[in-house]
DNA sequence: AACCGAGTCAACCGCGGGTCC
DNA sequence: GGGACCCGCGGTTGACTCGGT
């Protein structure tokens, strides 16, 4: 019996009233069998597709192997310059409330308290999906693995060092301010410092930043969110000036990263009520 | 060659929203 | 209204790969 067989076996669970149903990695019969059966009728009703289909597997699991790896315009391979650019830029403004996206925008947020109604990402639930949505062949689960491991492991930055602060310049001078994204790092402001250029891809940018630090960006997710919250922008009232626009200029070395634990309107904020927040529709 | 650790990614799980009866 | 079922999303897991030692 080969080592296959054997997992397979093992992966098989008995469940009540549903009989064997299998677990694991797919064979190639079973993706013959769906992709034969989704051809003939169509996406959806993935239980009764599962069923119909003689497939000891649930609905979720059809599901989730064609939509991931058995639909014909699956693009495979890595992820080009372009692809991450956009994922990262995407994920600034709508991924999730723990990740370096938002965090860095945050962050540069606490720098620029005058920037008010710009549009100010929300910090709402993940979007992988929606980033999904935005990029033809690739699918929410690749973008969700990318940005799990390129970005947040290898993201070994010091939350406090210049050069990431300097990261995060560049990073909030795409999002906010009238500088278009840069293709290249030929093309970022000349305020960013010489030693982030030169890097091609995006993550290196950030990664280059940490310089051996002491401090990962693991740390920055295990901090309280309210915990980062700035003292001059420690409510979303803050948030409601008339400042629509930034430059350079606006950026103030804070002498600290000083919390404020005390609002609870941001602590409100930070954990999703997203009426109570003032910025404007992120589509 | 063997071992180990880090990175990758397919697959699973839990949850919430929508729909139908 | 509410229970059952389906679907989709995001988080997590674990097997696998690969490079370094």
């Amino acid at each position: 019996m080969s080592i296959t067989a054997i997992k397979s076996l093992a992966s098989t669970s008995k469940c009540e009233g549903m009989g064997e149903l299998r677990r694991g990695p797919w064979t190639l019969e079973e993706d013959t069998l769906l992709v034969h059966c989704v051809a003939c009728h169509g996406e959806g009703r993935w239980n009764l597709l599962a069923r119909s289909a003689g497939l000891k597997r649930t609905g979720k699991s059809c599901r989730l192997r064609w939509l991931n790896y058995l639909k014909p315009d699956i693009k495979r391979g890595n992820l080009s310059l372009e692809e991450q650019l956009l994922i990262l830029d995407l994920h600034s403004k709508w991924g999730n409330r723990y990740s370096i996206g938002t965090e860095i925008i945050y962050r540069s947020f606490r720098r620029f308290p005058s920037l008010t109604n710009c549009a100010y990402p929300r910090l709402c639930a993940s979007r992988w999906s929606r980033i999904a949505q935005h990029l033809p062949g690739r699918t929410d689960n690749e973008i969700k693995n990318y940005c799990r491991t390129r970005v947040q492991r290898q993201l070994k930055a010091d939350a406090h060092s210049a050069l990431l602060r300097e990261a995060v310049r560049s990073c909030w001078a795409q999002n906010f301010s009238s500088i278009p994204p840069p293709h290249t790092f030929d093309e970022m402001p000349p305020w960013v410092s010489d030693e982030l250029r030169g890097v091609t891809s995006f993550v290196d940018r950030f990664a280059i930043s940490s310089g051996g630090g002491h401090c990962s960006v693991n740390n920055a997710y295990e901090v309280e969110p309210w915990n980062l919250a700035p003292t001059s922008v420690s409510t979303p009232n803050c948030f409601a000036s008339e400042h629509t626009s930034c430059s350079k200029n606006d950026v103030t070395e804070p002498s600290s990263w000083s919390m404020d634990e005390s609002s609870d309107m941001l602590k409100s904020y930070m954990s999703g009520a997203e009426s109570e927040v003032p910025f404007g529709d992120d589509n």
